[in-house]
DNA sequence: AGCTTTAGTTAATAATATGTTAAGTAGAAG
DNA sequence: CTTCTACTTAACATATTATTAACTAAAGCT
């Protein structure tokens, strides 16, 4: 049961990593948007906590890029007491949850629990995608053709499970750049050429399947 | 989906206005917080577009005026560039958002689209075009005609969809030149030029759709 | 008609974007 | 300290797209 954490307060950060690990979570603390979307692109969690309040990207902002790739998995938004009931209700959505800060962590750990509860009979579990007769573990990063398993590493995998989740259209190159980098420079750009070149050789076993490059716009996955 | 927009300077309303018209939205547009507000009173708005430096009442005191009557309502504000970001975030509230001036529109589009979700309104999205019996698909960039697929490049999408947008009315070639290249000053070019004999070509499969000129105005797409 | 401006088209040139391989780097693992 | 691994950067080859120039055609004006 993994959990990413991102909260600028590195103090109470903390003592929430410590909190959930006691209870049997993995976690992943991350101090702001960017490094906490990276983290979410090279992990697969069960569950997101944000602080709404965040330097630079704050967390629905955060949450809205998450959302982008999965649109199932759970959000619990930290919350200043300030902040009305009714504003951040505008934010939730279905399987969405927030608890108010300062807390007490066990009432948090109950929300935790009941939401991983609730999404947990509903949630249609994206562990994998099929391209051609390729199939590809976005759990264990592997690209299975039939007996013959691949490997792929974080990025490989957090690029190719973008391309997967807009089969069919094309995917933006600085969506790409964003999403994998945090951010989009001419270099990274670069990398990416790099990573697909990559991905067409993994992805050769089956010559059914192709990116295609949109050029000036971005890549698209077929099959 | 309607937006109120208050903007002093007409010249960079009107772009502003024709762009959100071709993304499928109602715009009105005011150009002083008196008449905004009048406009925002006799109209019900999904989203306001507030400059702050107006003549007489700036934007935030105008947003102050708007949120005695609606509360939830989300307000962008567009400043200028030299504003620092200190003093807009004080008076941002939840559910409001700011852009920089000089922005690229798509930035803004982005932006709106964003507000729009978060804040549970969902947006019709255009997401292509019919024209005769061809479909212009913007998401990816193709024109269809059965299935044989052609793609066009982002500024010849660009301007289709400009075309698109006002199909049957003449469509300005400063307008175009403004939107898709971004200057509004003097363009000696003749590249528009060649982008519409390129479009005429792409649409040249069905003989019933015509770009035609009117001459010294600008261009007109017809099926 | 004769002149001037605007538009249509094509081809050459310039500017950008992409594909690919290989060398460089930094951190983890041993 | 070495080795391995994932990733980045550099370098070069290609491909695609945009702009410009040159010429032709049409429209508007006196």
């Amino acid at each position: 049961m993994k959990i990413l954490l991102v909260e600028d307060d590195m103090n109470l950060g903390f003592v929430v990593q410590d909190n959930l690990k006691m209870n049997g979570y993995k976690v992943h603390l991350s101090k702001n948007g960017k490094s906490g979307l990276t983290a979410f692109h090279g992990n697969q969690f069960d569950l997101c906590i944000l602080d709404i309040m965040l330097p630079e990207q704050d967390g629905f902002s955060l949450a809205k890029d998450i959302r982008k790739v999965d649109q199932n998995i759970p959000i619990i938004f930290l919350t200043a007491k300030s902040m009305s009931e009714d504003k951040i209700k505008g934010f939730l959505s279905g399987a969405d949850d927030y608890i108010t800060k300062p807390f007490v962590m066990d009432e948090f750990l109950l929300r935790i629990k009941a939401i991983l509860k609730r999404t947990g009979i509903q949630s249609t579990e994206n562990n994998g995608y099929y391209i051609g007769k390729l199939h590809f573990d976005t759990l264990n990063f592997k690209l299975k053709n039939g007996d013959t398993e691949t490997n792929l590493t974080k990025k490989e995998a957090g690029i190719l499970k973008l391309l997967c989740s807009q089969k069919g259209t094309v995917v933006e190159r600085e969506l790409i750049l964003k999403m994998i980098w945090g951010n989009d420079s001419y270099f990274n750009g670069r990398s990416l050429d790099v990573f697909i070149t990559k991905l067409r050789k993994h992805l050769s076993s089956d010559n059914s399947i192709s990116i295609n490059n949109i050029h000036g716009i971005g890549f698209c996955l077929n099959d």
